[in-house]
RNA sequence: CGCGGGAUAGAGCAGUAGGUAGCUCGUCGGGCUCAUAACCCGAAGGUCGCUGGUUCGAGUCCAGCUCCCGCUACCA
């Protein structure tokens, strides 16, 4: 029996649309890993899905005078046909607003409620008279009471970065009306994650203490020796999912404890939809549960949900929780406000058919360690230089010749020579270093590691230079190109995860039998003799100057 | 302020239990001409953020400092 996964992968907030950050960051690595898993004929489960609910979403519809349907409605549809187009091969993509939703959310807490698991607390919050509801921090902004600053917010002040209380700024105004604010008592659930800390420290800190990634593990390490305090899981606010309980009445679940339960609710819906079962995605011990996020959900991910998760008792937690850093553009840091984004949207109508492109760079240069930069030079360079000049070339140099010579039927070979055997040997060793890589979340490694296969092709025709021997010897001739169509069909079925579209091009091309995969890449199989291939496309193409320059003329507009 | 991550050749990144610093791209020189002027070989290029310390020896350990990013804020 195969192994079981669960790969999540975080939910958009659908209050704008999806840009490299996020791709780079979640997306992309969550997708290789899905579609590896899947070649080695895992059952995998790839979950995500719309985040709907929050101040945000209520705040911006507020401002552009419609309702948060609508705005919910329109970034669910171009988030979702962005990933479609894009190929991000989610087994189901749903949304925190659905019924489904609702319902296994409040059931999550009408669960933790009974089983007494919330502690509720009483506090004083600024209230918006005039707007009638209580105000996030966010929406406080007042005088700074350390420095002076006029318009501080209510948690921090940006001129000086203190910390502060909403409530110990000096004249507070509401964001919203401009109003000051009055105070006002409320009631709300606390989830005490003080409870858990021994649990969280003994699950993480020790159990995964070498096998998690180092800023996941800091992170977590400093929260918990921070000391863990009750959490709000309820907010005074009309726009979500209502607290299913007494004297839950004008409250909604904070975003943050519905969110994660929408992995849960998708699958729900998946498995209705394919008539499975979904609980052992989700409940079954030989399950792996692996959560794709961004360095700014690890608290979520790491501390909130799996409590969340071990409370309810029945669900498995996560193997893993691969965040990664953040992608800069040009040196600065994204921005929606400012629109300094590459939306993923604009990108597929710009580069149409260059789905891979994008991926291979922000894979090549993926935030996994550190926070990286995308610059379109780099991106340019990246396609010109290596998937147009490596990978493309390789491939266009196998074909050319072997309709030259051959009439693009695969000729039998002859005996093996060193070279030939130097090179089978490392196409042999190819798919295991990938695996190996790929297993510890270390997909820029990986992604050049199938990379090296096409320059170990390019230079096996280099040494071996078939166009100088068919004039002499045309025996090893055949035996050049049968040993070269291997390595490109290796590469065809090696650089699926990575770069899907061009992999299904090139097999195509190879006339490659579907059966076969990444358990036969090193059996000098894959291309049979008298096989006849197909025909010959260019897999790349360069990228212009002009298509860069254009690109810098939009960002900086 | 606190906590976490990062700072390594022109650029982007690796660096494994401390022992002469690696990869990709770019640059320069050579080779090849089947190929989208692509490919192959070779070379140049780094005081490993700064200052101390431990050690026979530190990019790698310890202390302090500087800068960037994140978290405590619903922008991965």
């Amino acid at each position: 029996m195969s192994k079981r996964y669960t790969i999540t992968a975080a939910l958009p907030y659908t209050n704008g649309p999806i840009h490299i950050g996020h791709l780079a960051g979640v997306y992309i690595p969550a997708d290789i890993y899905a579609r590896y898993l899947r070649m080695r004929g895992k059952d995998v489960l790839f979950i995500c899905g719309s985040d709907e609910h929050g101040v945000a979403i209520s705040m911006k519809a507020k401002k552009e005078g419609i309702t948060p349907k609508e705005v919910i409605d329109k970034y669910h549809n171009i988030i979702k046909n962005s990933f479609d187009t894009f190929g991000i091969s989610f087994d189901y993509y749903g949304r925190t607003s659905s019924d489904v939703h609702r319902e296994t959310a409040q059931e999550f807490f009408k669960t933790m409620h009974a089983n007494d698991c919330f502690e509720t607390q009483t506090t004083e919050q600024l209230y918006d008279a005039k707007e009638n509801q209580f105000l996030a921090d966010r929406y406080v902004v007042g005088t700074c009471p350390k420095c002076g600053h006029p318009e501080a917010y209510g948690d921090q002040c940006e001129s000086c970065g203190s910390s502060l209380n909403a409530t110990d700024l000096i004249e507070p105004k509401s964001a919203l009306s401009g109003e000051t604010p009055s105070l006002k008592t409320t009631t709300h659930w606390y989830l005490p994650l003080d409870r858990y800390e021994n649990f969280l420290r003994s699950w993480i800190l020790e159990s995964h203490k070498s096998d998690w990634k180092t800023n996941v593990l800091g992170q977590v390490k400093s929260w918990i020796d921070d000391g863990l305090k009750p959490r709000a899981v309820t907010r005074d606010l009309s726009w979500g999912i209502p607290v299913p309980v007494a004297g839950g009445e004008n409250k909604v679940l904070y975003v943050w404890f519905d969110a994660p339960i929408g992995y849960i609710s998708a699958t729900k819906e998946w498995a209705a939809q394919e008539g499975k079962n979904w609980t052992p995605y989700w409940q079954d011990k030989n399950t792996e549960l692996v959560h794709f996020i961004g360095k700014d959900n690890i608290v979520f991910h790491c501390i909130i949900f799996p409590s969340v998760l071990k409370a309810m008792g029945n669900y498995i937690l996560p193997q893993n929780v691969p965040a990664n850093e953040f992608l800069n553009l040009e040196g600065q840091k994204l921005s929606t406000s400012k629109n300094w984004a590459v939306w993923l949207h604009e990108y597929l109508d710009d580069f149409p058919e260059k789905q891979d492109v994008l991926r291979y760079v922000l894979t090549a240069n993926a935030p996994e360690t550190k926070d990286n930069d995308f610059t379109w030079s780099d991106f340019q360079t990246r396609n010109n230089s290596e998937l147009v000049a490596i990978f493309g070339n390789f491939i266009n140099r196998v074909m050319v010749l072997m309709r030259k010579y051959y009439d693009s039927v695969v000729p039998a070979p002859n005996a093996h020579t060193n070279a030939d055997q130097a090179t089978i040997t490392e196409l042999a060793a190819a798919p295991s270093k990938i695996e190996n890589l790929i297993e510890q979340y270390k997909f820029r490694a990986a992604c050049q590691e199938m990379m090296q296969l096409a320059r170990l092709g390019n230079k096996y025709l280099a040494d071996e230079e078939p166009w100088k021997q068919i004039k002499s010897d045309p025996d090893r001739v055949a035996t050049i190109m049968h040993t070269a169509l291997q390595v490109a069909a290796g590469l065809a079925v090696l650089s699926e995860p990575f770069l899907p579209h061009t992999a299904l091009k090139l097999r195509s091309m190879l006339q490659l039998d579907g059966n076969l995969g990444w358990e036969n890449v090193s059996a000098l199989l894959l291309i049979p003799t008298n096989h006849k291939l197909g025909e010959a496309t260019l897999l790349f193409e360069k990228v212009e100057d002009e298509a860069i320059s254009t690109q810098m003329i939009k960002l900086k507009a």
